[in-house]
DNA sequence: TGCCAGGCTTCAC
DNA sequence: GTGAAGCATGGC
């Protein structure tokens, strides 16, 4: 597990970086301080009923990420690669509310601004709660935001989006949209439930698919995957052979095409048209 | 200062 | 069904 990759691949936004090299996260009413402490050790500061109750499960630890390697194309360069450049990535399982109302900001903004926006919205309507570090701020429910006017968010820096959220807020408040019940559908379901909310396309369902749900044949497509498919596979990514597996493989790439080391590459690392050797 | 960002909705055609 | 315009804002 790489905690600097987990906290900078964008699938969360309230994962920051401490003086000293520990993480701070806040999910699900709770914040947790997390430290490597060894190669393959890590001290989390929380009891052990909160870890086996929260952060086991939000840091997935009980997925083995280490058969992911194995399973990529051989002449797939680009991947490889992105394997190698992000490794101890995994994928959370984030609350749905929080994870939804994220990505309906996260549209047409870069990560720095997402995480503002996000801790904006937080600091300002989110309940104060408190640990031995002080006071922090939980993410606003449903039923808080709901009870707001758009010109209340409009503090939050979210633009135009700000509709979307109090929509997707009312709905959720109303029992319009029941996220726990969601977990029972199939991926079909679950993704078309996703996008009758207003503000949530295709993109946006598979990331909450894919960062909540742990639907990992998920494959959002932003600006970043959309580019890769186009510089390194010809416009195909060859889905079919991943099932499964996809969507962590669409975060690692995600990550190493966002970083240094891919964009100083002055030419794309698969052969061009390149559609998977079988 | 201008460009771009984990896109979506709306409206022509 | 497909394509293009319009959208608010902050970081770099």
């Amino acid at each position: 597990m790489s905690l600097a990759n987990i906290a900078g691949s964008g699938q969360c936004f309230r994962m920051t970086r401490q003086d000293g090299g520990a993480y701070r996260v806040i999910a699900f009413g709770k914040r947790l301080e997390i430290r490597q402490t060894g190669e393959r050790e890590f001290a989390f500061d929380c009891s052990r009923d909160e870890f086996d109750r929260v952060w086991s499960g939000y840091f997935d630890l009980r997925t083995d990420y280490s058969p992911l390697a194995g399973r990529i194309d051989p002449g797939d360069r680009f991947l490889a690669a992105a394997l190698r450049h992000g490794d101890g990535l995994r994928i959370l399982r984030q609350d749905p509310w929080e994870t939804t109302v994220s990505f309906i900001i996260s549209q047409r903004k870069s990560l720095p601004c997402i995480r503002s926006a996000v801790e904006a919205l937080c600091r300002r309507f989110g309940d104060a709660l408190e640990d031995r570090h002080g006071v922090y701020r939980a993410f606003p429910a449903p039923g808080r935001i709901a009870g707001l006017r758009k010109e209340d968010l409009d503090a939050c820096s979210l633009g135009y989006r700000s509709g979307y959220v109090l929509s997707a807020a009312r709905m959720a408040a109303s029992g319009g949209l029941d996220f726990g019940r969601m977990a029972a559908l199939d991926d079909g379901d679950l993704r078309r439930e996703l996008m009758r909310i207003d503000g949530v396309g295709p993109k946006i369902a598979d990331c909450v698919m894919l960062f909540a749900y742990a639907r990992t044949d998920a494959f959002p497509v932003d600006v970043w995957i959309d580019r890769v498919i186009r510089t390194e596979y010809g416009g195909r990514f060859p889905l079919e052979r991943y099932p499964g597996c996809a969507g962590i493989l669409q975060q690692y790439a995600f990550h190493y095409a966002r970083s240094r080391d891919y964009r100083i590459c002055e030419k794309p690392l698969n052969p061009e048209g390149y559609r998977g050797a079988h």
